[in-house]
DNA sequence: CGTTTAATTAACCATGTGGTTAATTTCCCA
DNA sequence: TGGGAAATTAACCACATGGTTAATTAAACG
């Protein structure tokens, strides 16, 4: 039954959390965040530093945008960007969850855990000697 | 002159940054990363709460994998992975530069720095051929 | 041996991405 | 009123991604 899969699959929005990782997935955007971060741009200002065109700039502008982590006004014909903050806090948050794995003496916490399980060996290792589920 | 263009940009691999991003980029794969902060497990019981295919699974792995958020060894014909920290900890450490931007009182430092510069307007004004000064 | 279990590979599909050039919109200003 | 600057839209291209089913590899076991 494909039909479920395929509407859940296409033409849906990623969730906020996915957009913004897909966001910053790009050294272009995440240069052009940090330029934000010295106050705002315009979008020729924020292309020149690139060997790229305009239209280029213009789409890595939308997917910043859809991922909430620009702003963006109007004055005159500038379309002047702004850094939002919320965003980068939200992946910020998640990302903390995983501190305790990089820091210090807590490189090997999967080790550590690991070994407290004990053997369980990897997967459904149950014998299940009698008839299994045939499927 | 395109041709170098496309020698840039077609099958060069990402910079870790971006792969792991690309990688935290689907809620799968994150959710995999979380089943994996508990500790070491095979494909099979990493595919359980899914509703997807194995193969599908596997992909996702060979993506994180390949960002190097997980590393895989062999045991008979299972392959437990196990979460691995660096990349996470690189992440977080791009996200460091941002935090003054979404903390307490500096949620607007944008607006600050932004008054600071001054009027300078959005874009290469540098033609001004007559004293522009709008606003 | 053959069977079962674990996992990957292959082939396919629809859509997204990151770039291009060319055309178009939108606004300011002389 | 029309030219020029800023930016977007349109149409195109070459992959990449995220999913499928079917076939294949690899190891354990009886």
């Amino acid at each position: 039954m494909w039909l479920i899969s395929h509407l859940v699959n296409y033409a849906m929005p990623l969730d906020p959390l996915s957009a913004t990782f897909a966001a910053l997935a790009d050294p272009t955007r995440r240069a052009i965040l940090a330029r934000l971060s010295k106050g705002e741009a315009s979008v020729t200002e924020l292309a020149q530093p690139f060997e790229m065109s305009l239209p280029a700039v213009t789409k890595h502008l939308k997917v910043l945008e859809r991922a909430g982590l620009i702003t963006r006004s109007r004055e005159a014909q500038w379309r002047p960007c702004r850094l939002a903050p919320k965003p980068l806090k939200d992946a910020n948050a998640w990302l903390e969850h995983y501190r305790e794995f990089w820091e210090g003496s807590f490189d090997r916490l999967e080790d550590y855990l690991a070994d407290l399980q004990g053997q369980k060996r990897p997967a459904r290792a149950r014998k299940a000697p009698t008839p299994k589920k045939p499927k």
